[in-house]
DNA sequence: GCCGTTACGGTTGAG
DNA sequence: TGCTCAACCGTAACG
């Protein structure tokens, strides 16, 4: 049975890895991808390696090369409206003063008289659609104050909106023995982009919070490793490196272990993700978190230490070539 | 064959 | 409590 929100069942594409429609990639797989794309493989390579879609690695590299960031967007939620009542009641103001004004001139004066930042400008058109609809009739004055708005309106926040923000947030209860995230790595989510380089790093959000001297300026794949060890977190845990060519790269073997993959299977009973869910933690696995069953697939055959979390699915799995992980 | 782009079907969470 | 909407996701296909 699975969680809420878990998803119970996996999909297998072409290449014959196991996601879950609508959810991220594991970070350990998000992170191998970019520890793969810079040691030089190319990414055809990563993608046949780990099976996962081209389109993916080369969107996770493309959003890593932009934000320096492996961590996905958040999903879900929804913006913040940028039409406060203090928003409205400043172009109230300002057209009283000035019945004449365009709204791109509203808008130039909220930003300049630090009413929003360029992060929570009302656009030209929102600032048109106030003016018609909520000061068209300026007749209708304190409207607003006595009526909409609340007594107390909230403050308005220089970052507008769920300046932090745990990413994801979980509906899923952690099972028994699997340990919780962290409070400080949850990941900051500021509208409107979460992508912004140097607050959306989950990495840097993550590894300033573990060290005042670690930046992102002077990032290392081998920082980030002792960071894992030092949050045991699977969501961030891979493989060092096992194999070496001759000039010192990986082989991709060291990557995946291709026998533990099995050929092309059709849809059936995968569970991709072990504790799949929607929190940061949902590829985490503690040491002492083990399945009912005993056994442990990965979903990309990475050597991801990913427990089994479905309960139920022993018969499907027993009946399907298991996906097993390959160094557990 | 590689790779960037995009349509698609899906999940998520704030309002 | 359930719905809506807009964000996100990865895959598959196209050029």
């Amino acid at each position: 049975m699975p969680g809420i929100g878990e998803p119970a069942f996996g999909e297998v594409n072409q290449l014959g890895g196991v996601f879950v429609n609508g959810r991220p990639l594991p970070n350990a797989i998000r992170l191998r991808i970019v520890e793969l794309a810079q040691l030089g493989i190319r990414p055809c390579d990563i993608s046949r390696q780990l099976r996962v879609s081209h389109g993916c690695v080369s969107k996770i590299l493309a959003r890593y090369n932009e934000t320096g960031s492996i961590l996905p967007g958040a999903i879900g939620g929804s913006k913040p409206r940028v039409t406060t009542p203090t928003v409205v009641k400043h172009i109230r103001t300002y057209k009283q003063r000035d019945p004449g004004i365009f709204a791109w001139e509203i808008r130039d004066r909220l930003l300049a008289d630090g009413v929003c930042d360029k992060f929570n400008l009302p656009s030209v058109s929102s600032i048109s659609r106030i003016l018609r609809n909520k000061i068209g009739n300026l007749s209708q004055q304190g409207q607003y104050e006595s009526g909409k708005q609340a007594p107390h309106p909230p403050p308005q926040p220089t970052l507008p909106y769920n300046h932090l923000y745990s990413y994801p947030t979980s509906k899923v209860p952690t099972p028994p023995g699997m340990p919780t995230l962290p409070g400080h790595m949850a990941m900051h989510r500021i509208w409107p982009s979460s992508h912004s380089v140097t607050d959306i790093l989950g990495i840097r959000s993550i590894t300033e919070q573990q060290s005042n001297s670690f930046t992102t300026d002077n990032f290392t794949w081998s920082a980030l490793r002792a960071l894992v060890k030092t949050h045991n977190s699977a969501a961030f845990i891979y493989s060092p490196l096992k194999q070496t060519t001759p000039n010192g790269l990986p082989t991709v073997n060291s990557y995946v272990t291709a026998p533990s993959i099995p050929p092309y299977h059709p849809p059936t009973q995968v569970s991709p993700y072990m504790g799949y869910s929607a929190t940061t933690s949902a590829y985490v696995t503690g040491p002492t978190w083990q399945p009912a069953s005993g056994s442990a697939l990965s979903p990309h055959s990475c050597d991801i230490a990913t427990p089994l979390a479905f309960k139920s699915m022993a018969a499907s799995r027993d009946a399907i070539h298991p996906v097993t992980a390959s160094a557990l």
